[in-house]
DNA sequence: AACAGCAATGATATGATATATCAGCAAGAT
DNA sequence: ATCTTGCTGATATATCATATCATTGCTGTT
């Protein structure tokens, strides 16, 4: 990723913080950066280690965690629940609304792609299910694929 | 579940077992019996204790992982990998092939339905995925959700 | 500037989930 | 009967996640 990039997505996710109410500290922007930077999902530890290692400090996981949490809470970064792993949002700098999340994780080389769920599907799904008797609440897809590369 | 109603989805597990060459012991039974019979998905650790309590045994979480695996690979269980817990399949009796799992997850008593995805939408996401440049190979779409009774 | 209030982080402990590895055992095949 | 393979026991360790209380550092008020 060109710096550049960056520094664009860095100050859309500050205005970001800004309009919810949230501060987007040395810290947290620092594993933001980190994870814009990852072309793999992290694991919490993994994101600590790296910190660690970029800075020189060491925080501890739990911090790590809780900034996580943090930036999950702001739709900055995701988590995966089929891999325990984060990845950071591929829409920050984008102007259209953060819809239902759909990720394509390769099984051989880990990287993911994450895309936003056609409205039609969306709603097809909600209806299924309606039909079964249940009300849809969030939700994001994780669907596992192998990407052109690795095919 | 009435018991007889039990036994034909067991008899028809032990169909599966047989059919792929797997066996289904007393304790891969028994774990699986434990399943059907809950009306929440289990983590491992509680699978273990229940089959302890109820058998008075003393197996260790190493053997119901171990067996836990064993069911997930014939579809007999399927694995939650946003909350990390084991549900019996629900189409374990049925004649119909196994398509793409789609789990409706109460997040208020935690209850769980399975249902097929619908064919038109499964297809639509394979499109989405190919228009992606990627391959889907396996996938179970796990949706948060409230459930009748809890809404 | 002093203070109060609240948000963020540090520090430590513990709990929950999952895998690795090697040894012993049981069932079916030759 | 011996062999092979798959299943289970037993133990250790790795990985993921939360609980709790103390401390620091903004921010807005007096
Ligand atoms: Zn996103
Ligand atoms: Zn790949
Ligand atoms: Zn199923
Ligand atoms: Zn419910």
């Amino acid at each position: 990723m060109k710096e550049q990039q960056l520094n664009k997505i860095l100050g859309k996710a500050q205005d970001i913080c800004n309009h919810s109410g949230g501060r987007l500290t040395s810290k947290r922007k620092g594993i933001l950066e980190l994870m814009l930077l990852s072309n793999v999902p992290l694991s919490a530890y993994e994101v600590t280690d790296k910190y660690n290692k970029s800075t020189g400090s060491s925080m501890a996981a739990m911090s790590v965690y809780r900034i996580l949490d943090f930036l999950e809470t702001e739709q900055l970064v995701h988590k995966l629940s089929s891999t325990n792993k984060y990845v950071a949002c591929s829409h920050i700098a984008c102007s259209h609304t953060h819809e239902i999340p759909q990720f394509l994780i390769c099984g051989k080389c880990q990287s993911v792609k994450e895309i936003a769920i056609a409205k039609r599907i969306a709603d097809e799904l909600e209806q299924e299910v309606a039909n079964a008797g249940y009300k849809l609440v969030n939700s994001q897809l994780e669907l596992q694929c192998i990407c052109e590369k690795c095919s």
